[in-house]
RNA sequence: GCGCCCGUAGCUCAACCGGAUAGAGCACCAGACUUCGAAUCUGGGGGUUAGGGGUUCAAAUCCCUUCGGGCGCGCCA
């Protein structure tokens, strides 16, 4: 949502702006989850008599236990790091597909490409479900990036190829961290980056002990990878668990871009910790409280949510009360300004629908309003642009929305003084040019109105109702 | 042990990256609907900006320190 409200922000600061999202298709981590997946392909499988009749060797004598995760784990001898169920329809639609053709001939585990087939389709399937979230949230990218597809493109290993030629890369041995040394530490020589020169803390590794890509080193792929596609600028959000993360980061750009450096701004957000009745709320489903995006969503509405996120700064550390939110969601700030939005546009509408309806309102003399609720909405009206542009900079969308809040503020006592005090109705049948007026600074706040929720993706609504 | 982020009203958060009396919302109290829609408005109580020290004409903001919270610290992503 940070992302999102950011590069719309961006957008309109002036800025060209893409979208990209990084998909972390490789690496062991993924590995485990396709191994996960095949377990949950073989209860599926061996549901069926072909299934059964189909298997041999170990999968066998898998087939003939309770066929649960400790089961597999004795049967091939292998760790499963994930048990969760959301694999199931995985492991369902993989054995539809496939029947035994996923089963290895030996009856033992799958080859290296079976296995990266249930690896694509598991992908393929997380993805789904992320993508739905990002739609409920209306979240939209315009690049999708997988880490596997740049691996085997060559991309990651042409950028470490770039570093090395420019004397970056060397082998060498790192120093164990002071305080808590791990038990199973061991000095070895790695295929280390110089990022210390950039400013990092220590050298950082880009090859396992295996010969593999770190996270770190597709890492700087996916950046050169940026950087090649020509963007002047990048600006990445990340979770505050990647605080670490950054300076080596920027170091790898830093290094990548030499000769026209190109910025790599990092903004953190915080995790935001979900809470129900003071009490914080375990993401767990055993305990019936697993709470997903999708039921918040559907509990509060889209605009609530995005509202109440983006209404705090990234880098603070923010509670989310179930129980206030819901409970507050009549009184929550994002209808404060929808519904100056939906007066302004029943002005407009009342306007529009009067005999001599006032034309060409972007021309209409301003003199007439002088009172000192007009003037301080005019005010606030004029400091629109500055506010975006120093929003931008500083990467915060969260000003947009107290300035949208502050900005319905001014224009709600407006419409109050008209209630107190007649003449200053935004709409008079007896002055025309007053009306003409008023009728333009109503419309121009509700311009700004809906070009703020526009940033934050909120719907800017015609009525309540 | 080291590094990064943070600590502001009872609660959730602001404060235009050194400026004037630290502001909103929620909650609480008291008022305003024969109105272009009261999902609004008006007024009120509530702060030693975690504590201490320093720099400055000026500090919530910068520096030091103590306390408290979050995150991170090779072959995870």
């Amino acid at each position: 949502m940070v992302g999102d409200a950011l590069a719309n922000l961006l957008g309109k600061a002036g800025w060209d702006v893409t979208k990209e999202y990084y998909i972390n298709d490789a690496g062991a981590q993924v590995q485990a989850l396709a191994m996960a997946a095949w377990w949950r392909y073989l209860q599926a499988l061996l549901a069926t008599p072909e299934g059964l009749a189909a298997a041999s060797g170990a999968t066998r004598g898998f087939a003939g236990s309770a066929r649960g995760r400790e089961e597999f784990e004795a049967s091939f001898g292998q760790a499963l790091q994930y048990g969760g169920d959301y694999l199931v329809p995985v492991g369902q639609a993989l054995a539809a597909e496939h029947g035994a053709g996923l089963l290895a001939a030996d009856g033992g585990l799958p080859d290296a490409a079976t296995l990266a087939q249930v690896r694509q389709r598991t992908v393929a399937a997380m993805m789904v479900e992320i993508r739905a979230d990002l739609a409920a949230l209306g979240v939209r990218h315009d690049v999708f990036i997988s880490e596997a597809a740049l691996v085997a493109a060559g991309v990651a290993d042409r950028a470490i190829a770039d570093l090395a030629a420019k004397g970056l890369v060397y082998e060498g041995v790192l120093e164990p961290p002071k305080g808590k040394t791990p038990d199973d530490w061991e000095t070895r020589p790695q295929t280390l980056f110089a990022s210390t020169r950039f400013g990092d803390d220590v050298d950082r590794p880009l090859r396992k002990s295996d010969g593999s890509n770190t996270y770190f080193a597709n890492d700087i792929g996916n950046h050169a990878d940026k950087l090649a596609r020509g963007f002047a600028e990048l600006v990445q959000v990340w979770g505050a668990d990647h605080g670490g993360y950054v300076k080596r980061m920027q170091a790898a750009v830093a290094a990548l871009s030499d000769g026209h450096p190109v910025p790599l701004d990092v903004v953190l957000t915080q995790i935001v910790k979900v809470v129900k009745g003071g009490e914080p709320v375990r993401m767990s489903k055993r305990a019936g409280t697993y709470v997903t995006l999708a039921d918040l969503i559907e509990e509060v509405g889209r605009d609530a949510v995005r509202f109440t996120m983006l209404t705090r700064k990234a880098d603070a550390q923010m509670e989310f009360d179930l129980d206030k939110v819901v409970e507050q969601s009549r009184e929550n700030p994002v209808f404060y300004v929808q519904y100056a939005h939906a007066r302004c546009r029943s002005v407009l509408r009342s306007g529009e629908s009067m005999a001599d309806a006032p034309a060409d309102l972007a021309a209409a003399p301003l003199e007439s309003l002088t009172d000192a609720a007009e003037l301080a909405l005019i005010r606030r009206l004029a400091a629109w642009p500055r506010t975006v542009e120093a929003a931008a900079l500083a990467r915060e969308p969260h000003r947009i929305a107290f300035f949208l809040h502050d900005l319905a503020g001014d224009f709600h006592v407006l419409w109050n003084r008209g209630r107190e005090d007649t003449t200053l109705r935004f709409i008079r049948g007896d002055e025309p040019e007053a009306t003409r007026a008023r009728l333009a600074l109503v419309a121009a706040t509700a311009t700004v109105i809906r070009s703020g929720l526009q940033v934050m993706g909120v719907t800017p609504v015609e009525e309540m109702r």
